[in-house]
DNA sequence: CCGAATTTTCAATTTGAATTGAAAACCGCC
DNA sequence: GGCGGTTTTCAATTCAAATTGAAAATTCGG
């Protein structure tokens, strides 16, 4: 909330809008506005800096700070002069999306699909381990399941071969192939 | 919260695992959970149901049914001899998908790229519309600016191609095409 | 037009997550 | 070992968002 000293406006709305995004997909403002403050810096910053500009406290700088480390989207930086931590932004935003693509999906994707399986053993089992009768319903209940399953198989499948691409950077050959799918689909 | 009274353990869990999975993608817990009761249930079923098996309060019930209703998730339906509204989910995974690209593209993207147009605008204009200097720093800042911006449309393509694919049922095509790209990156 | 059934609204409250700040731990260096 | 400088921790607090519940509005059959 307290402004910072230096940052110019442009900057400043960047990392407004950037932190309101953030809170729409279940990410902490401070979290998202500390990544932007550092992709819109040009230098790394160390912690007082970022505390100074966005004005938040040092646990919470500190906090959000292993958050992104942990998320791979930022790193430490040596700086010669000084025992401080800097900390710059992974600037390139196709690691970016690489990264976070890699981080929902074994956050989020896979405990879910952990869980459904898990439900959907405990529907045809019982808990000494034969199997048991479901009603009709139930019989409705786990087939929907099962479709949930494959498309999160199929989801598995096409975020593999995207961050494939990405990761060897291929992102001109992405480009050209969405130009056949284009083609392909008629549009 | 409260117990349902007559909800399987399983379908608890499913309700559960769906609520907790949502909280992570800014999505209110009670939405998420209404959903996932309307999925898993055979027959629509009207507030009074919803409320008695989620343990949630009326305003709750409506308001978060409403929300549904404007993401065309769920819908109303007719049911005889009664006066009540009775509410069932769209079960197919693919338009739900869809559902729910599209509107995270209206609701959260496009504003995005509208504020970062905004913020090139004002970095390279003055108030008044004529044309200002941008300082070194400045420069590289919009240059990223842009590069965000050119990932986004191309975010736009690629959800543009994979909605129309979903929208024409061409699923089967779209898995065979996925196959095209599994050996296009030798994998 | 009335009244029962149902839905909607909204000010007050609750809840859970984010944040603070000060104390404790850490770390290399003299 | 002890002393700045620095990071980490965590109980207490704050804050925004979700939720409640009762009152108001709506809707419809008679």
């Amino acid at each position: 909330m307290a402004a910072a000293k230096d940052l110019t406006t442009s900057k400043q709305e960047f990392i407004n809008c950037w932190g309101d995004m953030a809170s729409h997909w279940g990410v902490s403002r401070t979290m998202a506005q500390i990544y932007a403050l550092l992709f819109v810096s040009a230098e790394p910053l160390d912690t007082e800096q970022i505390m100074a500009d966005l004005g938040i406290s040092r646990g919470n700088a500190n906090i959000n700070l292993h958050k992104l480390l942990d998320w791979q989207i930022i790193r430490k930086v040596e700086v010669p002069e000084t025992r401080r931590d800097f900390f710059e932004a992974e600037k390139d935003i196709w690691k970016l999306t690489e990264r976070i693509i890699q981080e929902r999906k074994s956050r989020e994707i896979h405990p879910l699909t952990d869980s459904i399986t898990q439900i959907q053993q405990s529907l045809q089992e019982l808990p000494d381990g034969s199997t048991r009768q479901m009603t009709p319903e139930e019989a409705e209940f786990a087939q929907n399941l099962q479709r949930m399953q494959d498309f999160l198989r199929l989801f598995e499948q096409v975020s593999g071969i995207f961050l494939g691409l990405l990761r060897e950077r291929k992102v001109d050959q992405l480009t050209s192939l969405l130009g056949l799918f284009t083609e392909m689909s008629g549009r």
